[in-house]
DNA sequence: AGCATAGTGCTATTAATCTAGCATAACGGG
DNA sequence: CCCGTTATGCTAGATTAATAGCACTATGCT
């Protein structure tokens, strides 16, 4: 399935840190790693994501610094889109309405807005592409 | 930080699948496992998951069926907000945002007006909950 | 009853991950 | 210039994960 599924432990830690913190040195991953190694374990495991070729690193002043080589909007869809398969029946609105639904707190009225702007474009751009039969197929229910 | 960061590589898929199937058995879940190994390799891992507390069992006519202990609702909101933090600047906005950009062709009209009415309740609760100065003070904290 | 089938429990071995240490180079201050 | 600091490269050792095999139980069929 997903490149993902394929990580260990330390090294998906360590992916989602590189893409949280965009461009991250050793130290800095080392910092945000939860139960910490020493530095040079770090190094060894960034050095293993090199070699593997999900990551790669240039110089930043007297440092190295790393990046995914997988861009971070294609690693995000692909993590979204396990994600609901593996929660919400693979449906991408089941998602969305459970995102609304626990962060009601933190998602402002402005936001809100927003999001309303963006569905409208949606129903206008389904609209074109489907000119007629839009079935809603359906999708296996849950126990 | 999350819990779900402490599974190796094989539980994680296993824990996936679970969630996935909802109460599969050995053999399903062996089925659905990347690169399948054994029978045998399968229930050694799932009786390492249940030792470790992340699942149980219980019988099913002739044979057991597994289930996490986490219930869903809170494993999937635990991997949303860590997906969330991880490659979206913690913006749970953004992620529905991205959600609804990379699946548009896949949520249907009818979705799309549930979740307009979602949002409008979300903005009406909103509304009710903050009489004062509304910062993104509030956060949820952990169960 | 005898046998095939489909389960389970347990344990040993191999494979991979994770870890740290030593050697070395560039910079900066006294 | 010399030394402490902060990097890196490489390599070896310990720990954990992953895997398969063997022994056993229960069911169903002829």
């Amino acid at each position: 399935m997903t490149k993902a599924s394929k990580f260990s432990r330390r090294e998906r830690q360590i992916m989602d840190i590189i893409y949280r913190l965009d461009g991250p040195s050793v130290k800095e991953v080392m910092e945000n790693l939860e139960d910490a190694p020493s530095y040079s374990t770090v190094r060894a495991l960034l050095r293993n994501l090199v070699d593997k070729g999900h990551l790669s690193h240039r110089e930043s002043g007297l440092k190295y610094v790393y990046y995914p080589l997988v861009e971070r909007a294609a690693a995000s869809a692909s993590a979204l889109s396990n994600l609901i398969k593996t929660f919400f029946s693979d449906s991408p609105a089941l998602a969305v309405n459970s995102l609304l639904d626990m962060s009601s707190a933190s998602i402002s009225d402005e936001e809100l807005r927003q999001l309303e702007k963006l569905i409208k474009e949606k129903k206008k751009s389904n609209k074109k592409s489907n000119k007629k039969s839009n079935k809603k197929s359906i999708k296996k229910s849950k126990g």
